[in-house]
DNA sequence: GGATGTGAACGACTTCACAGCG
DNA sequence: CGCTGTGAAGTCGTTCACATCC
């Protein structure tokens, strides 16, 4: 009843792309990957190199890099810097994420501290919690709001993303919440299946369906080790 | 260079059976929401409702639960307890999984707390981080060790799963230690791709790269949104 | 009628293999 | 010679469609 499938992206030449949903999934291995080499000075890398890294096949990695354009030169390899930004260019990650956080806990708080957030552009800029007792805190110069103030504070800080870090029981009533507050893509950590509209983005991430997918492997002395999501 | 591929799994007649890591990721799922309807009274589900509380098809569901072996009857549907019963076997969580972590920084301390967890089996046995001024804490009952007491904790406490929320620049040390100490799977919080022999299995979550995900998909306006995983 | 189980068709993703370029 | 870019082949996963059974 859902078609999953490819995304049309708007291709740097102007042209529509198609681009396979697991690739989009290595693109930001690629570019973890490849900030880290750039601090190592390494100018330039092969598909040979970036694959033995994030364990993936030399042709894979070819593949997925020609979505960008043809930015290797044979016999050369790939130009670091370039292929960071035109990774960032294709994600939609080289500008500012503004996001509202909602569920103070301790995975909120992990989430706000998180630096990778803030090294890729993502900036919390507003927080929310259900919990009475904790609306008026100051956590990082911002307040906490209850959800009533949702449509206003979203509107001030102009907040595209909203995470739920909240017990699953309240995640639902939250995220009808930031999007009738004008939220676009939502990144859930509660163990429930969300009901959202067509026109806002869902992410999920189930911590128990990890550690699940885990004991199944061990249990099972799988062959191979599965790799990052 | 790695291959990826099918799980070889001991069905429940005692023969072998092939089972496609993407099924396994949606057995978690099934899990849960059959719990849910099991509290609600409900004895019998279909694929159909199965499917339209996921998200996917029914003929999806009905493939998937015929790993189980032929749970289903026509005409009527699937016993909701037997399901149940038969994924918590398949993925190996009909037992309970004593778990190590490593890291007691604010995400560590979200995993600790964290429901789920419990409700599944997976106990956290053993608490260990590399600041000096944790170690010896004692939070819900367990004293924070020291790296170095990894192989005596480990076997005195006999954690099978490790749990892996430091910093990256720590993270491959600790997976070491880890392995050392004869753990026998990981999850893997910190944002770099670690290296493990074949025999210890892994799984890692990147929180960034969700967000990336989702970034992507608010910018690019895609047709649909994507499941949990 | 209503729902399962499953071969066959379909579509998506990965690997192979090699031409072509620096 | 080394490495890229890409058609072709192969593998994996999902959906269709229908025989089958309660």
């Amino acid at each position: 009843m859902a078609k999953e499938g490819l995304f049309n992206v708007r291709a740097s030449d102007g042209g529509e792309l198609r681009l396979s949903r697991a690739s989009v999934g290595r693109f930001s291995l690629y570019l973890r990957h490849l900030e880290g080499v750039l601090g190592e000075g390494a100018a330039k890398v092969s598909s040979g190199q970036l694959g033995e890294a994030l364990g993936i096949t030399d042709a894979q990695v070819r593949k997925d890099l020609a979505y960008l354009g043809s930015l290797g030169q044979p016999g050369i390899g790939y130009s670091t810097q370039e292929l960071i930004d035109a990774i960032r260019r294709l994600l939609g990650i080289d500008r500012c994420w503004p996001v509202a956080l909602v569920g103070v806990g301790n995975l909120g708080r992990a989430l706000l501290g998180y630096r990778g957030f803030a090294q890729r552009g993502f900036r919390v800029v507003a927080l929310f919690d259900t919990d009475p007792t904790k609306i008026g805190q100051v956590i990082d110069e911002l307040t906490i709001c209850n959800v009533e103030q949702m449509p206003a504070v979203i509107a001030a800080t102009g907040a595209e993303l909203g995470v739920i870090a909240v017990p699953c029981a309240a995640a639902q009533m939250v995220a009808d919440a930031l999007i009738r507050a004008g939220i676009r893509g939502l990144l859930n950590f509660a163990p429930v299946v969300l009901r959202t509209p067509a026109e806002v983005r869902l992410v999920s991430v189930d911590l128990t369906v990890q550690l699940e997918q885990l004991a199944f492997l061990v249990h099972t002395q799988a062959p191979e080790s599965p790799d990052t999501r």
